[in-house]
This record gives C-alpha cells, structure tokens and sequence, in this order.
DNA sequence: GTCTATATTCCGATAGAC
DNA sequence: GTCTATCGGAATATAGAC
C-alpha cells in the first residue's frame, strides 16, 4: 500500500466521521494532500470502493486492539473499548457505525455488507466479553449477555451522536453511568 | 399551512429518515407529489427552510404527545415513548436526532439550532419522566434521573439505527431490557 | 401557486499525455 | 502515479409567464 494511499484513507476516515459519506467529495480529498481530483480515482476508481476500503481499515483496527486485550480481565478490556469511543468523542468524531447506519440504504451493496459485517464483529466481541466477564464476576447485570452489549454499543454509538448536538459532557455521563450499572 | 406545503413537510420527514438530509433532492419531493422542483421552492425557498419546518413539526409532535400523555403513570408514559420509537423501526426509519447528528457540522446555523433545541427538549423530558416516576416507585435505578434518560434515550436512537443494518429484532430486544432493567 | 426555462455550481468518473 | 481536460449528470436556486 502506497503512502498516498494510506493517506486518502486516513482522510477519508476522518471526513466519514465528520460530514458523512454522502457529503463529502475527491476534491475534499485532493485539495488537502495537494493531488487531484483523477490521483484519487486512480487509487480508488470508485466512491464505493473508497468506502469499502476506509471500513475495511476500522474492522481491521478493532481486530487488532481485541487480540491486544485479549489477555486482560474483562472489565478493563470493557474499560479499553469506551476509551477508544472517548478519543473519538474528544476529537470531535463519530464512530463509523453511527456516521454510516443512516445513510445505508443509500450505499451500493458492497458497501452495505461492509458495514454489516463491522458491525457484526463488535456486538460478537462484546457480547463475548460480557459473557466471560459475568462468568469471572467481574460483571453484575440482568438478561443475556447479547441484550447487555446491544445496551451498551448503543450507548456508546449515540453517546457520540449526542455529544456532536450538546456537547461532550454527555459522553462522559453515559460511560461513567454505564460502567457503573454493571461493575460490582 | 396549505395542503401542498404539508404533503412536502411530510415526505421530507420520511425522506430525512431513510436518505439523510444531505442526500435528498427537491426532485425527490416534486416527482412523488406531481409538481415541479420550483413549487417546492415556492413554499421552501432554501433547503433549510425545509428541514427547520421538519424539525419543527417533529418537536410539536412530541410536545403534543407529552400533553396527551401528561396524566398517565411515569411508566406508562416512558413505554409510550418506546412504542413512538418503534413504530419508526417497523416503518424503516431512523429519528431524526439519529438521521441529523451524523451531518449536524454540514447544516446551516438555523438547522443546527433547531437540532439542537429538539435533542434538549426530549432529554428534559425523560428526564423528568424518570424522575417523578421514581419518586412514585414506579421506576427503581442508580444514579441521576439524567443520567439514566442518557442511557435510555441513546438505546432507542442507535437501536433504530443498528436495526437498519442488522434487522428489526434488534430494536424489541433493546425495548424489552431497557424497560426490564428499571421497572420493578 | 404552479409552471417553463435556465443560471450556476458541483459531483463522480474517464481519456490520454507525461 | 500524477497530471490536464472534459464528459454527463444532478444539485440548489431564481426569473418571469400564466
């Protein structure tokens, strides 16, 4: 992978996060790397494929972080996941899965199943993480462990959309609250 | 308010939902309706004019059902909510606050005012809702009544918008353990 | 209030030179 | 791999007739 490359993505990353997939151009790509418009499309011939590329590098992200945790307890591997949401939040960001979830139904299908498939990865995790975590009583909480990590992606993922309205002390609030609610 | 100017207040609401503020179009509205892209700017000159009436109609909405539901038990009133939020997730749309926060950096001043007022108002709302309800034991949590209206309001939000990528399903479950966990 | 017609701008994408 | 140049289309918005 190129270092253009590598830079279009982390771009593009940042400009999802920000204004949306649907909102932003090659040119809000180009001007900033001081390229053109027909560099970008000769790395990424299509917006889909740009897309495709900038989740592809967030699922490969989260993999990563999961097997570096994997040998913490399960409270503190909990406790890593919020950070990761707290660095987007005071950056300004959202997470991908909220910047995207809206507009899918406007994605063409390589993009969608993209999406789909990141998501599927997170709540697996975390549901993972809940289950082993509860077994070990490092977690309290009612229901199943699925149910549990629905609550909290949720949280997290709006927590940041809510933040971007009101302000990032509301992030703060929910972590602390939904850390509280199931720590011992 | 004319017919035609809340036939387009209407579909824009729908079209906010499942397309993104940012990627619908005045021949989106003109073309369904049978008129032409200049009779919609008759009635909404600028595109903002258009979502700040959306967004408008939205929180009048709420307020009139706040009104209607004033008498009711707290926590009756709170699976009203859930139930306004799931009406949404059977027709395949997200909230508003969860279609308009991804893009809140793209909109004009008035827009993001009007965003921004609607998320205040429902979360004093909830707010309030929690905590008279627990007063009267109809509810029973930890922490601020605040706090908790963050939790729930952020699961009903991403609870529409991961059941646009991974399915309905996903939206009964959040409902049934948010409600699970307070009630006694 | 709705129409036709058009101005202006921007978009994603491609051809072909270097 | 990056460039210039451009295509075809779509967007918001406006002028002026009816």
């Amino acid at each position: 992978m190129s270092e253009t490359k590598d830079k279009i993505v982390a771009l593009a990353d940042k400009l999802v996060r920000t204004k949306g997939f649907n909102d932003f151009s090659y040119k809000d790509i180009a001007v900033p790397l001081d390229i053109k418009n027909a560099a970008v499309h000769y790395h990424f011939p299509s917006k889909t494929d740009l897309g495709v590329t900038v989740v592809d590098a967030e699922t490969n992200s989260f993999h990563h972080n999961a097997e570096k945790w994997a040998k913490l307890p399960e409270d503190q591997q909990l406790k890593n996941l919020c950070e990761v949401f707290n660095k987007h939040c005071r950056a300004g960001n959202v997470c991908l899965m909220g910047s995207l979830a809206p507009d899918f139904f406007t994605f063409e299908e390589p993009l969608q199943r993209k999406v789909e498939q990141m998501a599927k990865d997170i709540l697996e995790w975390l549901t993972n993480c809940l289950e082993n975590g509860r077994k070990k009583k490092y977690f309290s909480f009612n229901g199943s462990a699925e149910n549990r990590a629905l609550l909290i992606i949720t949280n997290l993922q709006s927590g940041l959309l809510l933040s971007r309205v009101l302000g990032p002390d509301k992030f703060t609030r929910i972590t602390r609250q939904l850390l509280d609610d199931i720590l011992p």
